[in-house]
DNA sequence: GACCTAAATATAAGATCCAAATAAATTCCG
DNA sequence: CGGAATTTATTTGGATCTTATATTTAGGTC
């Protein structure tokens, strides 16, 4: 009766019950013939099933007659698909100044996509819940659905998340960040550091067990996937790219803007260096103040010298990261992900050149990723299918009849 | 018949067993009440379940009257413990210099030990196989046992390991020390890397999520614990420490050396650097090419000026270690394992001067490891029962009944 | 020896799956 | 149109395993 405390006569149903569901989440629309492969039971077992999931609201029956492409003979196989009103999963990439979310159905395909710029430090943490809760009623608006049909909802934030979402209480932008999502959204709530989605996104777009993602807009974070799992750290803290200024300049005090990403390395060096710059450079007609990555990226594209150097620098940069991750976690490919991503190609080259070619060691593959702005979010969506596929059983369908 | 595909009827009894099995492996002799409250089963299963573990073999009733400690109401329980006959599962430390084994029960209690110098290089490939098969079988005739009673052999050999036990092709010295011992000795092999175990062992020791064990005599491999689980890479490759001296150089090409554990640094820097010391130094004492690390920590102990130098050189690579591990992986706590453990202090204190104190960023702890130069055997012992309690039913008991 | 207690057994019932037999639905073909 | 042929659904019986309940058993205590 109450369904919480499963009987160990009942975990082989759930066990079976599981197993199938994942196969439907996996094909459109199939026969218990095509289940009894899968899973390798009985049809008479399988039919067992599957009247289970009709009934729990996983799973209805097709009777419309689309039979394109059955065997021509025979009694026609009953055929099942995944109920599409059972639910759907969340994705939220909440970053310091945009939310993005996006709406999927249970096998993953893109329903409604919502994404406004927000000023965080004005917003507040309330404000940020506030602003991700209406943009995801809208998004769910979209195709009219409602917070009861949310199964699952994953957050990214530009912090780092421990295992249970929070994150570590010195920083008080981390906590600002990580704004407590769980307390408010529906269904059940997963937060996780954004760069980590990203590296999700990545690792399920091509998968590789061993695979860094660099989110590397504004501020500089690295999603790692090693043996084919996330690594988390304690505190969440696995992935942190402070080590670099620290060791390179041969002391061991962390200092200012070591956590910057390419964007903001960009901009930050152009400001500096165009100052103290001999040569003739586009970037002098840019107000000092005003310069910007694209700016940089833009003028190295059009052959400027100081803008390549720049290049270049990023380019030392990241050949280091991948060196140190190919060394110390033989990671094979590093990707670049974020806004960025779509201008980072010859930063890419550069750092190429640079990859120590007969040292025995094999050396990462360096690719750009190819989700723009939006594998923080893709992530997210991934993270939620992932768990759900992980013991769909957990969740408990929106009921076929009220 | 075939016992092999458990039919999914079969399925629910063999979890059962597995989990009482587990049960059993942490306590010395229970009753079906005790096993009860640990599998949540009922009394009539949990008597059903041991049937088939006596059957089996891997059970056995314990019949003498020793109640000491015993309810004295109500009728006696029948008590069972683990079978000692059921098998054993040998651990060996197949390093370059030395083989050590160390036969254990299945609760991990240390059976037997046997340690014997070997000349890898005379001795080939074949040699190393030949030797370690002469000393298990040394070390299982200590405790009366043969090959046939051996469930899970766990080898540890330096050199990269991937999850197929096989070691990246390159390196002829890798091919030399993972000798291939999966085919020549009995029951399921394991091979692993040997400061992966040490790993394990510092681990199992003192549970800590997140953790590197740096096997630092002669070689230098770290063991990375993250998230709870070993980090393997896609060769093996995890855990390799080129990436100190590339960095520190400002350039990308490797450099010789950089392989070197403690041990060989401290020998090396001492018969290079007491040529060119200034100052006075009992290291003159001893021949040049007699130099070795004890002479260095000795000197160090007794107040040498160019031993303490020497001893910070090696504090300093640590901390620059540690501030790596602690940035990128969120380690909580870094052993040093191996031989030179046992010396390794003054060079843990220096470097603990040098971690930045108030940089925000939480500090590992550093520490020696207490296994002195067993700490890969003893890591091999304990990844062997690991995956033998992970599914202790994927293993056959020595029969009962021959 | 009567009585108490906790555990072991015995018994019945329920859940689940499988294998085989039976029934149904559809196409093919004469 | 009606009967094979075919493929699937359904039913039935049996086996395994777990649970729940009742009964017996083995010790102790008074």
């Amino acid at each position: 009766m109450d369904g919480t405390t499963a009987s160990s006569t009942q975990l082989l149903r759930q066990i079976n019950s599981g197993a199938l569901l994942r196969f439907a989440l996996q094909e459109q629309v199939f026969t218990a013939g095509e289940a009894m492969g899968a899973t390798g039971l009985t049809r008479a077992t399988v039919l067992g099933v599957c009247d289970g999931l009709v009934d729990a609201g996983w799973l209805e029956e097709v009777t419309d007659g689309g039979e394109a492409g059955r065997a021509p003979k025979g009694r026609p196989a009953r055929r099942y698909q995944l109920r599409e009103a059972a639910g759907v999963v969340v994705g939220l990439d909440a970053g310091e100044g945009h939310l993005t979310t996006i709406v999927a159905d249970l096998r993953g395909r893109e329903l409604a996509k919502r994404r406004q710029s927000i000023d965080s430090h004005a917003l507040g943490r309330a404000g940020r819940v506030a602003g991700a809760q209406e943009l995801i009623h809208q998004a769910l608006a979209d195709v009219g659905c409602d917070s009861g049909d949310v199964l699952l909802t994953v957050v990214g934030v530009p912090a780092p998340v421990d295992a249970d979402g929070r994150s570590p209480g010195a920083g008080e932008f981390w906590q600002l960040m990580n704004s407590g999502f769980d307390q408010h959204l529906e269904g059940a709530v997963t937060i996780e550091n954004d760069a980590n989605l990203a590296a999700i996104a990545e690792h399920a777009q091509e998968p590789s067990a061993n695979v860094a993602t660099l989110l590397s807009g504004e501020r500089f974070g690295a999603g790692l996937i090693v043996d084919g799992r996330l690594l988390r750290g304690r505190r969440g803290g696995a992935g942190e790219m402070r080590f670099l200024d620290i060791l390179s300049d041969s002391k061991l005090e962390p200092e200012e803007g070591t956590s910057d990403g390419f964007g903001a390395l960009a901009r930050k060096w152009a400001r500096t260096l165009v100052r103290s710059y001999e040569g003739d450079t586009s970037l002098r007609r840019i107000p000092e103040e005003d310069i910007n990555a694209e700016d940089v990226f833009q003028a190295a594209r059009e052959g400027d010298a100081l803008a390549r150097d720049i290049i270049a620098r990023l380019g030392t940069r990241l050949a280091r990261i991948a060196v140190v991750l190919s060394s110390l976690l033989d990671i094979e490919r590093v990707v670049i992900a974020g806004g960025i991503s779509r201008a980072i190609e010859p930063v890419l080259e550069h750092a190429r050149t640079l990859l120590p070619a007969n040292s025995g060691l094999p050396l990462p593959d360096l690719v750009a990723s190819t989700f723009g702005a939006e594998a923080v979010v893709h992530g997210a969506i991934e993270s939620a299918l992932t768990q759900f596929r992980r013991d769909p059983t957990a969740f408990l369908p929106r009921a076929t009849r009220p």
